[in-house]
DNA sequence: TAAAAAACGTGATATAGATCACATCCATTT
DNA sequence: AAATGGATGTGATCTATATCACGTTTTTTA
């Protein structure tokens, strides 16, 4: 059950097998239903997720009641609203899975002990978040400074599954246009 | 000089005296002119820095030759091409003075060793960017689900003086829009 | 397996914002 | 103080993308 988040683990930092027994005590494993939410928009996030298995989503809705997705959290991602677990304040996004998911979850305070008592864990969480910010970063230049066919293009370059696992509306609100424009814009791209 | 570092780590850990005095030998001041380059893209990023004094942006130009800001360094911000950093790859970003500034520079092995010896130093970045990731997350956001001038907006209100200090164009870039639509945007808004 | 719901495609039209062009204003330098 | 370059404002036009509307296809669920 936490072979994956072990490896995952081990990629980024060194660890004993006693802090990793250690951690293994704190987290919370939970199956998810397609469909089901693990967040909803309002209330407090009390929880981090680490993704074993299954494919989630974090997103806004906005006045006009269009989706936005901030993140795909698939297989070996972390999936929170940062702020709201951070703060306990209410939440601003909602987080859906897209698929039956196994998941790993971990609250605040125990999240907190863990970063306490191993040092480690402090490193690999800096370094999660520290390429999490690189990653935004570049996508937040992109929606300033490209086309919409330039994301999309990128988006399946960078994750060139995601076509297949989740729904063409779903990669438009993701990349900030229209289902309707992604579908022209993928008519055209196939014909010319 | 090293005096407002110290009161921004303060304010997020706790340290002690010594492990502050150790961080000192770490950091090398350097003074940069307005109009001056701390990093041009192409070259790696050899230093992260704290701006003691002064305005930096770090910004890209695309092919059309339009600068695209991704983040105006301020007292007691960081500021650096951060993959470029961790990497030593060539970076992405130039990094201006927009004002004098003073600065405090920590090259990669130095601020590597302040992680390794000094772990409340692990943690005030693990801290830093976390924050930086919130807003920058928000950021996306907005561009993906504002008009421009609610970002526009929401840039006054978050960085109130920053009107006063970076000219027009400049507030434009950030928020993804030409300097044509700025201008007529803040006319519209006084006119209203 | 039938029915309902979700996903997808596509035309017609509307609009926010880009682009181009030029004038004015302001600040820095000599 | 003159001169140069940067910053700003504004009109005319263009374009990428949004919006609205409707039909078809695919998937889910009862």
């Amino acid at each position: 059950m936490f072979e994956f988040l072990h490896q995952k683990v081990n990629e980024t930092i060194n660890i004993t097998d006693e802090e990793f027994e250690y951690a293994k005590t704190l987290f919370i494993p939970k199956k998810l239903r397609k469909k089901r939410f693990l967040l909803e928009e309002g209330e407090p996030c009390i929880y981090t997720t680490f993704v074993e298995k299954g494919l989630l989503r974090s997103f806004t809705i906005d006045e006009k009641g269009n989706e936005h997705i901030l993140q795909f959290g698939m297989e070996g991602w972390w999936v929170a609203d940062l702020y709201s677990f951070l703060t306990s304040e209410p939440s601003e996004y909602n987080i859906e899975a897209l698929e039956d998911c196994e998941l790993l979850l971990i609250t605040k305070s125990s999240w907190d002990l863990l970063l306490d008592e191993v040092p480690a864990f402090e490193r690999y969480f800096r370094i999660l978040i520290q390429n999490n910010l690189i990653a935004t970063q570049r996508r937040l230049m992109g929606t300033i400074s490209t086309t919409a066919e330039e994301r999309y293009t990128k988006l399946l370059h960078d994750f060139p599954r995601i076509s297949q696992r989740v729904p063409q509306h779903m990669i438009a609100s993701y990349i900030g246009v229209t289902r309707e424009t992604l579908s022209r814009l993928r008519s055209q791209m196939t014909s010319g």
